[in-house]
DNA sequence: CGCATCTGTCTGCGCAGGCAAGTATAGTGA
DNA sequence: TCACTATACTTGCCTGCGCAGACAGATGCG
């Protein structure tokens, strides 16, 4: 069996987990609480935000918050019905939909901001020295190469689009 | 509204999250697709490995995998159904379970420790240095001090033991 | 143009897990 | 001893999301 872990490694990893989890739960407790927006949501409301032309495709968005397009699609059933996303079909490609934000969307993301990232300070970033923003900066970006890169390893086969995860006879 | 983030402090941000979802799915995937385990399933086996009795109660579980008592419940029922625990009743409070590794489970989770080890090294721990490893160690601490103290601010209650998540409108 | 294949999205189904209410057992004060 | 309350789980219900399969529309090739 591989060598066990030492606790500099065990800190260093389990910390992780926990911190997120802990984190995760907070900052969406708190938006879910003051807007009604979970995580993911708020995150397609920021992209939404944030892109260039002002609408994304689906699976664009699907992508950028990691969910399949199936999980996605109902994501933004919710947020269309809650009248903060609009659906149009795509001009140049009619399989396709531009997302965008309508003006409640971009009222609601305006408030939800506020709110996140004063947590995000507060139970984040605060905690940390600029050296140290940097530093994790860089090692996350370290760690994600290889997730992210296209076509890392040379013939690597890239599955469909996300990870099969779960097949498992327990949980 | 609060101050935009910098480039610097997104980075920090957003990174840990990308990082932690994709290493999540990463991991759990290769652990169901190996041995048919959820990360919360290998972990309760972990637990109940390094607990210093060989047991823990149902609630002690639940906590340590920051999961409901509910919805621990029926991690257990699984587990149990898959004969890797044992439930049996606490002989000192017959309210509680004392829950054990079974032989099955034992062996399982020997089996499955190595292949976590190996992807916890080549994902996360082979990108760091051992002082950042020992950096990250400390960071997390400071993080989630806040959130563990069972008394932090003087005459803060402490709510049910979970902090409800989700009332929200929209998702 | 006609046909095969690929892509973007939606839908049916299943599962994990949260919340709230329910059921035992413990503990506590009168 | 007898309420009353607190604790340790369990269960019913619901939501979010992954997976697989079904489409319509796009694209390529004869």
């Amino acid at each position: 069996m591989a060598e066990r872990l030492t606790d500099r490694e065990l800190g260093a990893w389990r910390g992780f987990l926990r911190a997120h989890a802990n984190l995760w739960r907070e900052l969406e407790g708190s938006l879910a609480a003051r807007h009604g927006l979970s995580l993911n949501a708020y995150d397609v409301l920021v992209l939404l935000d944030e892109a260039p032309a002002g609408t994304m495709r689906m699976s664009e968005l699907a992508g950028a918050v990691l969910m399949t397009s199936g999980g996605f699609t109902r994501l933004a059933d919710r947020l269309e019905r809650a009248g903060l996303i609009r659906r149009e079909r795509c001009a140049a490609d009619a399989r396709g939909f531009d997302v965008s934000l309508t003006e409640r969307g971009r009222s609601l993301l305006e408030d939800a901001r506020a709110t996140h990232r004063a947590d995000v300070r507060r139970r984040f970033l605060e905690h940390l020295s600029p050296e140290e923003q940097a530093a994790l900066a860089a090692i996350w970006e370290r760690i994600l190469e290889p997730a992210v890169d296209p076509a890392a390893s040379r013939g690597r086969r890239r599955g469909r689009d996300t990870t099969a995860i779960n097949r498992g006879e327990v949980a």
